[in-house]
DNA sequence: TGGTCTTTGTTGAAAGTTTCACAAATGCAG
DNA sequence: CTGCATTTGTGAAACTTTCAACAAAGACCA
């Protein structure tokens, strides 16, 4: 009934929530205006009573009998994930997948904005990709302290990782989404996710 | 004791075999030979009991007093991930992350091969991406059905995606890997796993 | 050989997560 | 206004997953 605002939410939930929200985005695209619990489990493929659950953990978004009024729950949503503000990022790595991150337009509009481009290699220092030119790792920590920047993502090779993550926590970022194929070890309060295909591709081929 | 080769086992186990690998693979690199439930588990982030009670799923593989022989625990994970053989791998959409896909070395060792990249856009098709030529996506059903390709990544836009993926599962491709930021419906015995970025990103924004 | 240390595989308990089922609220048609 | 159809939020039950603890096996040293 009342919003549990000092409770403490599984992570589970919370990592459920990004995927609400894209579906919501998706249906207002579609010019609807109001969704239920049912028509979002179904695009999901999540049962409607996980989703009634997980939204119920922060107030009553809904409205019995009508379900929940998209651009209103998506507001909420983007509340409770704190990206109604927008977010500087940092990208490690000017290899084929660091320039394929940099020139992707889809961070831009959900709450992400890509502000610098590193890499090591004095044969890519001061090479313009897309709207960035790639700064030297030696002036990493510096940039990063002075504009406050708390978000990274990591995409130099497997060897590199961790020492740039140890460098990266150095300067004050406090979460890190990891592209190389390692387990990186970091502070207790900094958040690391990962991002390796591969795994992907191999859990899949247990069930082939 | 005896393995439970008939068992069902839970798909959050599966999904965290790749990771033993990728660590054990890393060890290996490192010149060692036999390691235990704890080291992994400290590399990993994950308790040992949780690690030894994973593996005990498939038969013991390991011995007491002294741990798992690396290169017989990598042997056995990868023939229960089915990946002791070489799977082709059809990429959909030649655009950054298509091409950056396709540049990536890393799959190789692990289990994939990149056998055709394809798109539907004219100025891309004939077009060399490295050690592929772009295919029209009008020729992909018939190929990926003549090869038995059984695994494709999807990096084409969000509109896109749903129609591609059901023209891939119509041409027998039985496993996806989606990169597109959209949720897709498959039948039931087609395996489907998400990348999307932005998602981790939120994910990690909730607890900054 | 005997004693000590390490480490697995397994059991059962604890913790966490999902699902069920229903009261209460709302909308709508007649 | 009445009755029927929807749909939320929630407490309790069912199910799943993780963890703690320990016997048994092996390694190793003196």
């Amino acid at each position: 009934m009342s919003a549990k605002s000092q409770a403490v939410i599984p992570d589970i939930v919370i990592g459920r929530l990004p995927l609400y929200l894209r579906a919501l985005r998706r249906l207002q695209q579609e010019e609807k205006s109001v969704t239920s619990s049912h028509e979002l489990g179904r695009r999901l493929d999540i049962s409607s009573a996980q989703i009634r659950k997980d939204l119920s953990h922060f107030g009553g978004f809904g409205k019995q009998g009508t379900g929940y009024q998209i651009e209103y729950l998506i507001d909420k949503l983007q509340e409770v994930l704190q990206i109604n503000q927008e977010w500087m990022v940092a990208v490690v790595g000017a290899g084929n997948l660091g320039i394929a991150i940099s020139h992707y337009r889809g961070f831009q509009d959900r709450g992400f904005r890509i502000a610098h481009l590193f890499d090591v290699s004095p044969q890519k220092i001061g090479q313009r990709i897309g709207e960035f030119v790639v700064q030297p790792v030696a002036s990493m920590r510096e940039i990063i302290r002075d504009e406050g920047i708390k978000i990274a993502m990591l995409a130099v090779p497997a060897e590199d990782a961790q020492t740039v993550a140890d460098q990266l926590v150095d300067a004050g970022v406090q979460a890190i989404l990891n592209y190389a194929p390692i387990n990186i070890n970091v502070p207790a309060d900094v958040q690391i996710q990962y991002i390796d295909p591969v795994t992907h591709l191999q859990h899949m081929t247990f069930y082939l």
